[in-house]
DNA sequence: AACCTGACTTCGG
DNA sequence: TCCGAAGCCAGGT
């Protein structure tokens, strides 16, 4: 790996998220073993987004808004989801509930990541 | 080769 | 509840 692991999870992570849904900058930081990680990932996306040819525009904030300023990328990543069926609110927020993706077991099992412990945040829906 | 910065998140006062 | 500060670190300057 010439990237660290975190890195390298980290993109894993990302290029695994599926259409029509997102996950947070903090949830994939976490998953990909750092919890305080959350700005590599913006990071990532900065330095390979392209170059590594990741769903960017399916990373959102821990409010489930698209963290872009308008004009400087908003309207790209909004119209990208919304064309994968993600819904926003009125207050360009995305239910996380409905759209939030996270990896299972199986997916970790896959990536032979078996260092990084699941965390299971069932919270009331 | 240092220093700065960022599409964030969490923690403590 | 709200706000400032810390945490994290690799790529750009």
């Amino acid at each position: 790996m010439p990237r660290s692991l975190f890195t390298s999870a980290a993109i894993e992570l990302i290029r695994a998220i599926p259409e029509g849904k997102v996950c947070t900058y903090g949830r994939i930081a976490e998953h990909a073993g750092d919890p305080r990680g959350a700005r590599q990932v913006v990071r990532i996306l900065h330095s390979c987004a392209e170059k590594e040819q990741l769903p960017w525009h399916r990373v959102v904030n821990r409010e489930g808004r698209i963290a872009l300023r308008p004009m400087e990328g908003y309207e790209t990543q909004r119209a990208l989801l919304e064309h994968e069926g993600v819904e926003f609110d009125e207050l360009g927020r995305i239910d996380l509930n409905r759209f939030l993706w996270e990896p299972d077991a199986d997916w970790f099992d896959e990536q032979e990541l078996g260092i990084i412990t699941r965390q299971q945040g069932s919270d009331s829906v």
